[in-house]
DNA sequence: GATAAATTCAAACAAATGTTTAATTTTGCA
DNA sequence: TGCAAAATTAAACATTTGTTTGAATTTATC
């Protein structure tokens, strides 16, 4: 299904309010009000208010898959390069959609929307199956260890982000920098995370020092 | 406040529910069913659903503050030895208590209930402190690295746990063990995670190779 | 500009929600 | 045993929920 300006818009304030109130806390009526609207639109538009969140899944899906393939391909990089990019890529995407991640986070711990499991689900394996593939190219090369756990490989990369995310405040409160801009913050983030998850990478996957 | 049998009844129906369903989309009349008791008795033992709520992290957080304290003292035991027996008792919490460790998670995305927020933070202020405390002692005893970000490295080993535990259909489906038992899994998986973040923690904090 | 389709709206809908009530039963203690 | 406190119950409570309705308005097409 393609949407239209309208349809983003609704669902971009549904994101903005499932990711701050939770999916079951925000009422149709909280979201008409915040994007300026009907309450009889949703049901108009989307269906329901559960289709309005798959809508929601819909829309920001095509962010958030991996762009393995292209890297794969890339000769010009080592396997350690494309991986480091592949984190770098994706700690951008869940701070750029920080909102869509924390809704997708406990749409994974509820894990009851059927249509949604299949879409997290679909996304995931792909991306795994593709990481192994990159994981095999460095060990062919002899770059990389041998018996690396995909799984665990991932759950350290996205756990870490999306628990950084969440412990934000506390970052701040322990670092005692309650009140550096947003903007400045993020950055200064990102920046670490980076370098910290890269670190990981690097003593899980290659044999140097 | 003292919780007796009929109270701790009704807090870990309430906690399995609530993580499985999600707090909103629980119901008191949920939760009555599955105790076996009367929906007034929720009001009439804790006054409100969300002070139920509060009441399942009041009842569980005794048990998953990090045991920093003791290990701290214990002269016998090196700097990494001792975060060593942290990580293995960080997944041991959060494998037994799976259930209130994905509540917590989703709260903290939310971060509405002031009571639950104030909770959480003081318990991870309190264990990065300490956790701070043994890696300065790490460090002046030259087996740490300098410059080592506490909350980072909590992020890693919180993020990854939980991860791993939300993760744990998508493990099965890619390393095709669909079939094997819960317990065997959850054994297995124990040990791997277990080594998993100690590898990570002996590559962050140490010089070694 | 006429007409049909698409959109928007206020109102109403039934169902479900957390909580309270007031009566009844059980318990604990003298 | 008697009796007050505590516990339990079914029923009722007022709100709020997602959704639908049917009329009004806008848009698009000829």
């Amino acid at each position: 299904m393609a949407y239209n300006d309208k349809h983003i818009q609704i669902i971009e304030t549904a994101e903005q309010l499932f990711s701050t109130k939770g999916f079951e806390a925000t009422t149709v009526r909280d979201i008409a009000e915040v994007a300026g609207i009907n309450i009889a639109m949703i049901s108009y538009y989307f269906g329901s208010k559960e289709k309005l969140l798959e809508a929601v899944f819909n829309h920001r899906m095509g962010h958030i898959g991996m762009r393995v393939e292209s890297l794969l391909k890339n000769e010009s990089l080592s396997p350690l390069q494309k991986m480091e990019i592949l984190i770098d890529e994706h700690i951008e995407r869940v701070i750029h959609h920080s909102g869509f991640y924390k809704i997708m986070l406990c749409e994974q711990v509820i894990n009851k929307n059927p249509v949604i499991i299949k879409l997290v689900s679909e996304i995931k394996m792909v991306n795994a199956q593709l990481i192994n593939k990159l994981i095999s190219d460095g060990q062919k090369k002899g770059d990389f260890k041998k018996d690396i756990d995909v799984v665990l490989l991932m759950s350290t990369l996205i756990g870490t982000v999306i628990q950084v995310l969440i412990n934000q405040p506390f970052y701040r409160a322990f670092n005692d920098i309650k009140k550096m801009p947003a903007k400045e913050f993020e950055e200064t983030m990102q920046i670490k995370l980076g370098v910290h998850v890269k670190k990981i990478f690097k003593a899980l996957l290659t044999n140097e020092a």
